[in-house]
DNA sequence: CACATTGTGGACTGAATGGTCCACAATGCA
DNA sequence: TGCATTGTGGACCATTCAGTCCACAATGTG
């Protein structure tokens, strides 16, 4: 169909990927709606026209920030669970990553969009669970390696998971830095690794 | 220095709690950028004018309907426990009514607010904090009353609201509903109430 | 060098935003 | 009844919004 010859034409003057991380940082902070496009542009340093044609639009851009945030996250868990020999030592690498994280305000990406927009987005909203569910079984797997039945280390999966989002939004408010610390010690009785 | 004599003037036509509550409504499903005054209007009914002069500004009818939500909440758990001799039973009730609730994509109005609003809002995120301590101390108060020692009794209070706010999460994703109901058995579970 | 092709700056647009203002309505009191 | 006072409808405002468009820039190819 479409002529396969001759492609020239003036090269990009930005890195898509490195731009895409600029708006991810902008929209993790200040949120889908606050963020306007004339911060997008400032942060990522495109002109509104390049910006269109390498995004589509604001929303799609939106869209590509979640999946590059939330498939790096199930990577860098995934990393880390093949690290460990030991499905405990890596059990705990784990809850120790996901509920220290850095002390600012900024949450977790994936539940922020999901709180702000998964009701007036269901294609967010898929995405959104979509994420949940294999966290939830990349947990679920690696609690069985130590000898809990299938149904309740899928409840336990769950409840961990839960308490990953939940403290997201205890770091979104600043909540002090010992509770977190205190319920990560709770999370790791749960699941029984002293 | 102000006049006392001699008040009269138009009577209002509206319930302010009743318009407060309609608006309280539209700002727990929209959330609070994504809701326009238009909106607003439309669901109290007010004029514009009416809606300045008994709210003055979009920002601070949020936090009137905030401290309402929060206010509502805090008094139900409260009844709640008053309403049980024994701790324990109270504890089942407040964890069924924590998690339980609709199955709706609504999820916490606190924890839409906070997501959404706490870093750029300071005075916000400190009515969120106060909420999340209040709610913290009650559940630890009764946690006590069964024997459970302090320091214990503080981070399983905390683990409690944390798991509270990460199953809003879920609840504003529409994640399963079954899944709501493990974690609610593993919250049971953590706080030895079998 | 000429041309086809792709990228870019920034002016521009129509719609929507939060908020103001004022003429008029409805009350109590003298 | 007339006046002071408070409430209300809705026109109006400046600003900001996401998105479009086009003249021009920068490349590879012939």
């Amino acid at each position: 169909m479409t002529k396969t010859m001759s492609r020239a034409g003036r090269p990009r003057s930005f890195d898509q990927q490195v731009a895409l991380g600029d708006a991810l940082d902008v929209f993790w902070r200040k949120g889908y709606e606050a963020t306007s496009l004339d911060d997008l542009t400032e942060a990522t340093q495109l002109s509104r026209s390049s910006f269109y044609a390498a995004f589509g639009s604001k929303r799609e851009l939106l869209l590509h920030a979640y999946r590059r945030y939330a498939d790096a996250f199930y990577a860098d868990m995934k990393t880390l669970a093949d690290e460990h020999e030991d499905a405990k030592a890596a059990l705990r690498a784990m809850i120790k990553a996901l509920v220290d994280a850095r002390p600012d305000d900024r949450g977790c990406f994936c539940v922020n969009a999901i709180v702000e927009l998964a009701p007036s987005d269901p294609e967010l909203a898929e995405l959104g669970r979509a994420h949940i569910q294999r966290m939830c079984a990349l947990l679920e797997e690696l609690i069985t390696q130590y000898g809990t039945r299938r149904p309740l280390a899928r409840a336990q999966a769950a409840t961990l998971m839960t308490l990953t989002m939940g403290s997201a939004v205890f770091r979104r408010a600043l909540v002090a830095e010992d509770t977190l610390k205190s319920v990560q010690k709770q999370a790791l009785g749960l699941l029984g690794l002293t």
